[in-house]
DNA sequence: CGGAGGATTGAAGGCTATCAAAGTCCGTGG
DNA sequence: CCACGGACTTTGATAGCCTTCAATCCTCCG
């Protein structure tokens, strides 16, 4: 039923204000989802890792961009067909609402960090996100923090899903590097030195 | 299986990093959802108005206080009753899964105003969704803004919603007032005399 | 080698926060 | 009825963080 996909690191999947038709699965890769102001501003709106589910199934439009970050593959649908599938198939619809619920918390939380939290603390908590988000999962269900990743974002991209300007986030990073918190072997990548000072600055 | 429960203006329904053991339905009042940091810093990360749903079924905390902010009836469950119930019912499960849906549409356009709107255009925004919010719903299934509405918030829990001071919200508003955009008959209530105007500071 | 895009660095300015004080509203009690 | 107290709001002055504007520097590829 589902349509396998390639989708090239830049390329868009789901263009904002465009009535998508589609909802879909990620199978590898990430991608962004973006809404912009008519004046250019953007703001990263979520993120979706394999695994992760893209679209707005049941109605409205979502009016949000999705675009690749690196080369994906995808798992698209037609929205009318998953709708529908969806409806017959409750397992499915329970699996849906657990994630939505869990991503619901998530974009709580980068609230408080939109609307609260200095430069500083934005930066700090977004590494410690990320090295999270690609830590190893040990023997046991707990899961170590990645010591050294590559980030699937550019700096503007950082920017964006923090609400700062590609200067700022420069300068933080920088900064995080003289202070000896963090190496940075190349541009995309990090290594964290001092995980207990991040969570300090993450406030 | 639901208990009817009162929260006067002001009281907490769950607490922050409480394993809250509860989720319920509004009826009747408007509450806020709000994480803090340790510091003290507040962010409102959602609103529940009547015919709302509060509280995070199907396992974690959703580390979030929710506080009322009118005098408020809810209609309280237990979270495991509950969680067994909706698994039983289908139904059940697919309107929780659009009313969640939908709030997170709305929790990632607030994204966009936390990350990237001015202060003005925050304001700016707040009012022309609180217009729309209090809007009658005319004979036909369009609903007309409403030009005049109390507000549920004091300054300051307008300003934690908004990621801003009180200061800078009693500026703007003052602004408003003195452009003729706005009228402020008593400290709650607010009156939409240029709705274009709005429309274009909204950004 | 040379170009282009991304990233870093620097200087200056603006927007919003912070600190402080005065003003307003409202309920209570004399 | 009016004075008083407290919470909330408004207003003012100042400071600072982050943005803006601009230039330079990397780094990757053709």
């Amino acid at each position: 039923m589902g349509r396998r996909r390639n989708v090239a690191a830049g390329e868009p999947l789901i263009w904002e204000d465009d009535d998508s038709l589609v909802v879909a699965n990620v199978i590898e890769g990430v991608l962004k989802m973006t809404t912009s102001t008519e004046d250019g501003r953007e703001q990263i709106v979520g993120v979706a890792y394999p695994s992760d589910f893209i679209g707005r199934p049941f109605g409205q439009t979502s009016r949000a961009s999705v675009v690749a970050l690196t080369d994906a593959r995808v798992c698209v649908f037609a929205r009318n067909d998953f709708d529908r599938f969806a409806r017959e198939h409750p397992e499915l619809e329970h699996k849906l609402l657990e994630r939505t619920l869990a991503e619901l918390d998530r974009t709580r939380s980068w609230m408080m960090l939109l609307g609260r939290k200095t430069a500083s603390e934005k930066i700090a908590t977004f590494l410690l996100d990320m090295s999270e988000r690609f830590g190893e999962t040990g023997c046991a269900t707990t899961l170590t923090p990645a010591r050294r990743f590559a980030l699937p974002f550019s700096r503007q991209q950082v920017a964006d899903l923090l609400g700062l300007t590609i200067e700022t986030v420069s300068r933080q990073f920088t900064r995080l590097k003289a202070d000896g918190v963090i190496g940075l072997p190349s541009r995309r990548e990090v290594e964290v030195l001092d995980r207990r000072a991040l969570v300090v600055l993450a406030g």
